[in-house]
DNA sequence: TTGTATGCGTTATCAG
DNA sequence: CTGATAACGCATACAA
């Protein structure tokens, strides 16, 4: 039913190449003809087919969006920071949404297909080395974020420079035992950032001599209740730690809860710190790192943009710089 | 680089018909070519031309989806029922957000195009007059979440319901005098659930032969702050309500910070009811009104993929339950 | 049952 | 500068 470039042609007594040529703005075509053409063009409200123009230029002007966990805060923070860019960019944005291995395994299989998308943008994913072989194969560009491999071109926060972030804060609080709350240390689906955090406390603490007790180091699943329950034990040990690090807001606020319910004081005997600064970190005050969420969508489009147009795939690893926002729930170690 | 059907047809020797036959699991095709086929096919590790196919078929094995803010809990949840679904469908999911009034006219023109979608479903978006005529004549099936239009099929949530269910369950507890705090009742973006959910409390009070003061409705900006501002006079009132009904958790929470910072006990004092329960409403402990998101877009995907395959299209309008989830912010009036 | 020709709407090539 | 014509890769009617 929608026009079609033949009949804007027609309509404007020149053939189809030239329209072709005005459409994509192309320098050689006379002022006089131009204007014609732009008339019958919006005279018959005519639109360009999406998918005649992808199989004649072979490129789908997509790009397509692995999500680990769409619903997290983060990761949607992260896909708004992608819409925006792309749609400067006039790309279509889809999201493919990971929640098991089965899910996960499917859609590294099916998603380097160059006639498929232009690209691609993974979040909190790395493919296995048979995975990136079959992407090098396809030819696609692909940049990650928050996801690591020597490899690819990535965004990344500063998850070890977050860690350190969170225990200097601590020390200089006067802090010296301190606890340590994390995911798995070697996640099924998605990317050890915790690790990554947890490291960079370690630096930091080590640079005071310190370290942290392997009894005051409790890791799993991520939901506030696991992070409540590891929290209570640990918080019960004989030498309970003054300070409690979270690698995540969630857990921060599990952690919060724990102290709660044994009726410790936060942050007057213990102070606590999350990370991700998500919106309910906010409302319960709790002190915790901020990460650039949306910027490292919109950085890893424009990498993906540049590889699009040729640009060397170079490796490179963007790091963005985390901040510390301090609220209610660190302040002094207790005397 | 990628094999086409041409090839396949070549490695098979047979016609290219055959394979496309083949592909599409078409009965009239003798099993042992078929098994020729499909070696091929494998062997040449074959994957159909979506551009192609989309061009040749007149479909585009994609839908768009729009968002009215998609950093929202409860859209990046009707998102989540949405992807789960279409996957199952083998349909593409593409997502265009919408923050500013001048995208979100852009986007409402420059979606209609059945060269591009197979289908368009819109969150929290209701068309224009205008725009609906220009969907109509585009001829895409469209679904609406979370929004109203007699002319269009769509799902929503209860949200008169809500609110009577939030008020009933405020009057069981004896209130007699009720605040309800709401988003603007005319939104320039988006939908008025909010008033919907204001009609609801009223409709249950009035079965009462009970009221909300004007001074005790403040309707505003979503956020938690001006919610808090809102409460606060509204609390300083001379008689002011035992109970509040926000029109969602965000402004819940707000509604309990100013109750704090006015040193007014929740619920000996005041009782607080939410909308949505997003996961901060758990570790607040706030009682509030649940809904079916991620089913509201399942069953929205349900209805697209029936009009896509022809079904009437009736305007008609799918309402799921919501349910009360009481926490700790509600209890019985203060004598 | 199977092969062939044609169309889908653009862009690109190549004469003119 | 411009108009015809050949891809692009698949589906489909039609013929065999």
């Amino acid at each position: 039913m929608p026009a079609t470039i033949q009949d804007v042609a027609r309509a404007a007594g020149v053939g189809r190449g030239t329209v072709s040529r005005v459409l994509n703005s192309r320098p050689n075509v006379d002022p006089v003809t131009r204007a014609r053409v732009l008339e019958a063009i919006a005279a018959l409200d005519f639109v360009p087919s999406a998918a005649a123009r992808r199989l004649s230029l072979r490129r789908t002007q997509s790009i397509a969006v692995v999500t680990l966990h769409l619903t997290r805060p983060s990761v949607v923070e992260r896909l708004r920071g992608i819409e925006s860019a792309l749609v400067d960019a006039a790309l279509d944005m889809i999201v493919l949404n990971i929640e098991t291995v089965e899910r996960r395994d499917a859609v590294l299989r099916d998603v380097p297909r160059p006639e498929r998308f232009d690209g691609l943008i993974l979040i909190s994913v790395a493919p296995h080395d048979t995975e990136l072989a079959q992407i090098r194969r396809s030819g696609l560009p692909v940049v990650l974020i928050d996801a690591h491999h020597r490899a690819l071109p990535r965004v990344v926060c500063d998850d070890v420079g977050g860690g350190m972030l969170a225990a200097n804060h601590l020390l200089e609080y006067g802090h010296r035992r301190f606890g340590f709350i994390g995911d798995e240390p070697r996640p099924t689906l998605g990317v050890p950032s915790s690790r990554m955090r947890f490291r960079g406390v370690g630096l930091a603490l080590r640079e005071h001599g310190l370290a942290i007790r392997p009894e005051h180091v409790a890791e799993g699943e991520h939901t506030r209740e696991f992070a409540r329950e590891l929290t209570e034990t640990m918080l019960r040990s004989a030498a309970r730690p003054t300070a409690i690090i979270a690698a995540s807001d969630t857990k921060a606020i599990g952690v919060l809860e724990a102290a709660r319910t044994l009726g410790i004081d936060v942050p007057g005997e213990l102070s606590v710190i999350g990370y991700d600064d998500v919106e309910a970190a906010d409302f319960v005050g709790l002190t915790t790192i901020h990460q650039p969420l949306a910027e490292t969508g919109a950085r890893a489009v424009h990498r993906m943009i540049g590889l699009i147009a040729g640009a060397a795939r170079v490796p490179l690893r963007e790091v963005l710089p985390v901040s510390l926002v301090e609220r209610r729930t660190t302040g002094p170690a207790p005397a």
